[in-house]
DNA sequence: GTTGAAAGTGTTATATTATATCAATTAGTG
DNA sequence: CACTAATTGATATAATATAACACTTTCAAC
């Protein structure tokens, strides 16, 4: 999960690392002023730490790094840094590997959509909108009342695909 | 997740309970008899459970069950025959509740999609073609091949609607 | 039928993921 | 400043899951 490359991702197209990085934590700065967010020290650098590793890393993968940067080093640390980020939609949780990663889109509220390469750890977020699949229309005419879908994909990236 | 009422449940529409669970029961002697699978005892049993519940069941409360029945009371016992009831296509794993439930359309192996009711527990299994959709679509344009997909969607059941 | 290989069962032990709670600190408000 | 709410960090524990071993059962080959 940690040992990934960052050539892989973002829709497993490569790009300008550190500007993407840089850009998203000034973009979640805007967010949490105008939100009137605390975006407190642990929880920036959890997310730069997302961010820079640019895919799905273990609450506890978190915990070891933000530890070794001198802050706590308690499970609750991570599990709180991580809840804030998901709560305001600076970063997702995925189902299927009990991980966390940076949102691709992040500012406005959406679903999110993920293909996970299982060869090489990568993770793409897609913007498809749950609301309009086959589900939710399934769901609308049983009467059922869509709060939140998790949708994700597992296979085989461009990259790794033989 | 345990205490649901079965009336809420199989696309939140009653039905003859009972019945329901003798013919799954049957179908998977069937599918096991023509595929030469070894539907031991526990194996039955645990399906028999997770029908019976018709309901997400955690891998402990199972085995609480069939500890009660006088099978194994370890943790591997559970995990051991939903392993094999999920690879065989008898029961799901549900990726947002860490639970697993009986399949509601045994027989073909397929790509489930989840309606999970927040409120009551209820879970519905429905049909949908996860290669149908826009996920799987977009996976196609980006030259991902998705081996499996995800999807579940939590919200209220038209019985918990106000 | 006996035998050997493969699969299944149950146990012990341990790994991994996650939360409840409390004391101390910090940030925002009047 | 004084008060309150939010945040942090630690302790402790809960919940979920797997590795590895000994023993038994199944099944096919001989
Ligand atoms: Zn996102
Ligand atoms: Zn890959
Ligand atoms: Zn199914
Ligand atoms: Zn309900």
């Amino acid at each position: 999960m940690a040992d990934v490359n960052p050539q892989a991702l973002l829709g497993f197209a490569s790009h300008n690392h550190s500007a993407c990085v840089a850009e998203a934590l000034a973009q979640a700065e805007r967010v949490c002023q105008e939100h009137r967010l605390r975006f407190t020290d642990v929880r920036r650098r959890a997310l730069g730490i997302l961010l820079e590793n640019h895919s799905a890393l273990g609450a506890y993968e978190l915990l070891e790094r933000l530890d070794n940067e001198g802050f706590g080093s308690k499970p609750p640390v991570a599990y709180r840094a991580l809840a804030f980020l998901v709560k305001n939609g600076f970063a997702h949780r995925i189902e299927k590997l009990n991980a966390y990663v940076a949102c691709a889109h992040p500012g406005a509220q959406h679903d999110p959509a993920f293909l996970i390469c299982n060869d090489c750890g990568a993770i793409a977020e897609t913007p498809v909108s749950a609301s309009a699949g086959r589900l939710a229309q399934t769901a609308r005419q049983s009467g059922f009342q869509i709060s939140r879908t998790i949708m994700e994909a597992e296979g085989q990236c461009p990259q790794c695909r033989p």
